[in-house]
DNA sequence: CTTGGCACTCCGGCAGGAAGAGTGCCAGAG
DNA sequence: CTCTGGCACTCTTCCTGCCGGAGTGCCAAG
């Protein structure tokens, strides 16, 4: 186990680094926090955290930096979480009042995550998953046209068409209309299946094979949507990531690119509260250079969807975690008066 | 006016740069391109299209490379639209008609441009200005609440929460609803705000003003979503762009997420066929590097809405413009048939 | 108007030297 | 056993001067 005086040392070395970027050396260390050792000592130290794995040197005769390791350390051990200051807090809130839609306030949090922790920020949109109906509507477009419209109690609407195998009558649909959203309304979509069942019974032979393809496609809806969208904005933060531009920017531009995989990223962090995933962590191989720090939000008591930030490895933890938390937190609290 | 020989060695200057990035001199030129004359006699004619402002030195006794007006002078007079090849054809074909719903339309266009061009894209998604409506629906959510679904030709869907200053009832609101689509479906928006006029009077008093606000709901979704969004992709690219990396792409990132930007950029391409703009001749500071083309691409014979790229001015234009037009026709073809 | 020749300029790369920062190790003190 | 100061060593970085190459501009001749 690592001595107390070690980990200070650690924690300084993190916090030296985050701050100048460059490897910092035994000397500066023992100006710059008032450790009551000498440097010598100090190297004593750092010369067994680089044993343990913690730090490491960019060439012989330089400054040590944290390795993944050693910034794991540091989040799981030494850092807080850095909360914002109240001008911050009203800051967010002010800002995220003015959301007029959906769109809007994932746009905004997008925004604000972004200018926040200097980063670039990817935000979920609201899950279909956990979310229940508000309201099923079915339209008669043409004799055989349809279209089913789902609107959702996080405010979202999804359409489909749908192409009957049989024309439908004004009547029927209407029956169909109510006694779907009696069923329905306020349902989770994971009960929906199971609850619309045996619906087709209830009609003529003549009705069934179009009530099916109606029910198909409903089914199919909440389904589908469940693969989420997501938003992101900061991108220009990445230029301030390091010197070696083009090398390191470039695989997480296009990581950033690809949904799927920021979409994975986001589902893998399991942990109920904040999830930090630190550089090689990360599974895609663009970000092993990177840092996710991502949590959960929602309306209500359940997290909905995922928000975070992308920085590098090399970021101000405390600050970031402080921040995205805050964030998450005030947006649940605009979806759930909405 | 510049000679016959002289716009040649434009031409060859243009084409050098854009192949090697790098200042071309009057020997390469002689060499790669089989022009009759010395390198001597290229010097004065780069000497003259110096002195008009069409290529500039970075230094003394460096090569010659194209300036914004050069380029201007090279699209517009020199350079034809490179057509695309067949194999490119059918396989932006292939990969547009795998397409599902509006949303993946766009999407898949953005990457295809991004791909083809290895450059940023921009789309815009269909306007809603020149549409007509395929639909309008009222659902009565609660007694004094509505829900007003507006559904486009071009496949897109809007919905508003509307709240009503008074209960209103069943019967009425299937009238409305009748009415309603009697009078607009079909219509272009434009055409609506005329036509919706005098339908209040149809109703009892009571009901008036429920209908004036659905009305006003109606019309207001109309202009709002005028107001366009539109999708980008392929900002890995960006990466490409030169070797004084942080300076020059941080700025064209920055525009890009601004969306206000970009509407601008592209509707301020009057030009009814493609509109070329080359570094300067953007507004935006941030993009004053770049160069950006862009069309419109529509269903029928009219524009809906502009997709383009972002490049640096150093593009190869031909080929650039060629892989726009391209998309274009096919995004138009892919929205007429659904 | 074109051409070859020639002097000039400037960039880029390379070697060498000096400075600075930081390390590792050791021996001695608490 | 831990801390400390000292010292030699290692690297990187920066600056300097130097050379070669590429390209230009100008001039005089064809």
């Amino acid at each position: 186990m690592l001595s107390e005086r070690r980990l200070e040392v650690l924690r300084a070395i993190v916090q030296d680094y985050v701050g100048t970027e460059e490897p910092v050396g035994s000397k500066a260390l023992t100006e710059r926090h008032n450790l009551k050792v000498s440097p010598a000592t100090v190297r004593n130290d750092m010369a067994a955290l680089e044993d343990e794995g913690y730090i490491a040197q960019p060439h012989t005769s330089a400054g040590r930096i944290p390795t993944d390791k050693g910034y794991r350390l540091f989040v799981d051990k030494l850092a807080g979480v850095k909360p914002l200051s109240s001008p911050e807090r009203r800051a967010i809130q002010n800002f995220l009042e003015g959301a007029v839609d959906l769109d809007d306030v994932v746009g905004r949090t997008v925004r604000l995550l972004a200018q926040l922790t200097r980063q670039v920020a990817v935000v979920q949109y609201p899950s279909l998953t956990r979310s229940t109906v508000r309201h099923v509507e079915l339209l008669g477009l043409a004799p055989a046209r349809l279209m089913l419209v789902l609107i959702t109690d996080t405010g979202r609407v999804e359409q489909r068409l749908i192409d009957c195998p049989a024309p439908i009558g004004e009547t029927v649909l209407a029956d169909l209309r109510a006694r779907l959203n009696s069923r329905v309304v306020g349902e989770r979509f994971t009960e929906v299946p199971s609850l619309v069942q045996d619906l087709p019974e209830a009609f003529d032979a003549d009705d069934r094979g179009t009530i099916q393809t109606v029910l198909a496609t409903l089914l199919e809806t909440l389904v589908e949507e469940t693969e989420e969208r997501l938003m992101i904005g900061g991108t220009a933060n990445l230029t301030r990531f390091g010197h070696d531009f083009p090398l390191t920017i470039r695989p997480v531009l296009e990581a950033l690119e690809e949904q799927v995989v920021l979409l994975k990223l986001l589902g893998e962090a399991k942990d109920p509260g904040m999830t930090v995933r630190i550089g090689h962590e990360n599974q895609h191989e663009g970000l092993s250079s990177t840092s996710v720090v991502s949590v959960g939000y929602g309306s209500g008591d359940e997290a909905v969807a995922k928000l975070g930030v992308v920085g590098p490895t090399r970021m101000d933890y405390p600050g970031t975690m402080g921040a995205v938390r805050a964030v998450a937190r005030y947006v649940g609290q605009i979806l759930a008066e909405s």
